[in-house]
RNA sequence: GGCUCCGUCGUCUAGUGUUCCAAGACGUCAGGUUCUCAUCCUGAAGAUCGCGGGUUCGACUCCCGCCGGGGUCACCA
């Protein structure tokens, strides 16, 4: 059986958003599960278009989520380079090959001329062929206008592995643009020979390119190729609205979530989970797994929308599911600048009682802070707690002086901490709304934290009895 | 407008003719786990399967029409 060969074909004109980034996934799934060969190629047909430091975003992308390439721009392969503005020569050869068999011309219109067709054709409610225009006499290509393909119209019925059979009439094959006017070949001529030379065997892309696969089918035809399986992929759409996610419409670069802390893992498990499933009710995926069990015939025929909140929980997931010590290698870079001097086993600690509340690593200082610094005292984390605000400063003094003398001997081990803050509420008369909320206030100055007496125990005796102290001068 | 794809809870999905007055997950709400936040557990609300016709003993599942949404009709990919 010959190999399996897949491709992911970006143009350099920007950071790939999830919606790009599940065009590779699925196709790098396909090769791995099949021991095949995953390519990356640079379609940059169009300088205009192309952003300065983009090939490289892009590679990094693909590099960060784990998506290995075979063969690339950057580390080559048996059918380098994978560039196509370094395979001008290839076109040209197959170019020639069109015109002289007589299946293709070139195009004596101006720009405005075909443009006057156009509104024509838009003005009469029609869609616009510009075969409809074809020359019967056009002058012989110099190279410096537009080569045209010659197309032979005709209905077709192929089958796509995502979206079953599909046919098209004859209304829809048209005579498009071979070889640009500045030399360059467009994407719809250059992908199908470079497909054909490097021998891509499965080729996915979005939704938007299924109008133009009966022209496709109509150019292997002439060049006397066979087409690769085709794939077409629904659109990822975004939060709001109907329209497919876009960079216009604020689109995120996948790498903006590796930076804010979402797991490699967690970014495949979601964005395959977007239009794909195992046909069971398993949310979480390795990556194994997922090669293992991805089908491009479970893929979901329609638009999928993005859910951050989905997103989110799923890191959280994978979070938890780490062993704290592969966690806080992770996390290395996230801890807040206060945290600089401490130590990594302190971190460590602190990593621990705060893994089950993190969604994402960028949480970290947040979540924090108050075991680095000290805060300063924040009189509205009192008034604004709906248990405490109904107490005198005087009587919560008082109590804030008991639990001082109570653990002031403690030897700070949670446990004894525990024995120690029922035993306050017990000597204060108090619920453990009322009292362990103020001991936590008084010592993180923070609305939330982790359980007190395991907080406490990590903040040590000296801390917890100095940011006692301030608060109990503030409620003096 | 032509062509074309899609249409199950707010969201992601399960479902390929009789087991579905539709299942899981996210989110939301309520309760529990000696404080908060989170985790975990329990429960609730939430889709007349876009609408209307067929076919069939039986349809979310097949067929037709309609409606709605998307894509495309570039010397962009």
């Amino acid at each position: 059986m010959k190999q399996i060969r897949t491709r992911f074909a970006p143009s350099p004109t920007g950071f790939l958003h999830v919606g790009g980034i599940r065009t590779a996934l699925f196709a790098w799934l396909l090769a791995r599960q099949n021991n095949g060969a995953f390519i990356l190629r640079f379609e940059d047909t169009d300088q205009k278009r192309e952003v300065a430091g983009a090939r490289k975003h892009l590679m990094d992308s693909l590099h960060q989520l784990g998506l290995d390439y075979d063969e690339g721009p950057d580390i080559g392969g048996p059918f380098a380079p994978y560039t196509q503005s370094q395979r001008l020569a290839n076109y040209k050869i197959w170019a020639d090959k069109l015109v002289a068999s007589g299946r293709a011309y070139a195009d004596p219109y101006s720009i405005d001329e075909v443009q006057a067709y156009r509104d024509e054709a838009r003005a009469n409610k029609q869609a616009f062929l510009y075969r409809n225009h074809r020359p019967e006499t056009p002058p012989i290509w110099d190279g410096l206008r537009p080569l045209r393909f010659k197309s032979d119209p005709k209905p077709y019925a192929w089958t796509d592995a995502v979206m079953g059979d599909l046919q098209t009439g004859p209304e829809v094959i048209d005579d498009f643009i071979v070889m640009k006017s500045d030399g360059y070949p467009t994407y719809n001529f250059a992908h199908i020979i470079d497909d054909a030379e490097m021998e891509i065997t499965h080729i996915m892309r979005g939704q938007e390119f299924l109008a133009s696969v009966p022209n496709y089918l109509n150019m292997y035809e002439a060049l006397g190729l066979t087409p690769p399986i085709m794939a077409t992929m629904p659109h990822v759409m975004a939060e709001n609205g109907n329209k497919k996610l876009s960079k216009r419409d604020g689109a995120k670069d996948v790498l903006d979530y590796i930076r804010d802390g979402f797991m490699p893992e967690t970014l495949r498990n979601f964005i395959a989970s977007l239009g794909w499933n195992d046909g069971t009710e398993q949310e979480i995926f390795t990556t194994e797994e997922l090669v293992a069990k991805f089908s491009l015939d479970h893929v979901q025929r329609s638009g999928a929308r993005f859910d951050e909140k989905r997103l989110e929980w799923m890191n959280g997931t994978w979070i938890r599911g780490l062993p704290l010590d592969e966690l806080a290698v992770r996390v290395a870079k996230y801890w807040p600048d206060e945290a600089a001097s401490t130590s990594s086993e302190y971190k460590l600690s602190v990593l621990g009682l705060i893994q089950e509340r993190l969604k994402f690593f960028n949480e970290i200082p947040e979540l924090s802070r108050f075991f680095f610094i000290d805060l300063p005292v924040n009189p509205e984390l009192i008034s604004g707690n709906k248990q405490l605000k109904k107490f005198t400063s005087y009587e919560l003094l008082g109590w804030l002086q008991t639990a001082r003398n109570e653990i002031a001997d403690s030897n700070f081990s949670a446990a004894d901490l525990t024995d120690r803050l029922n035993r306050l509420l017990e000597t204060t008369g108090q619920k453990p709304g009322v009292l362990f909320s103020l001991i936590r206030i008084a010592t993180t100055q923070s609305p939330a934290s982790p359980g007190l007496a395991e907080t406490m125990a990590l903040l040590g005796k000296d801390r917890c009895l100095e940011r006692i102290d301030s608060q109990s001068t503030h409620l003096a």
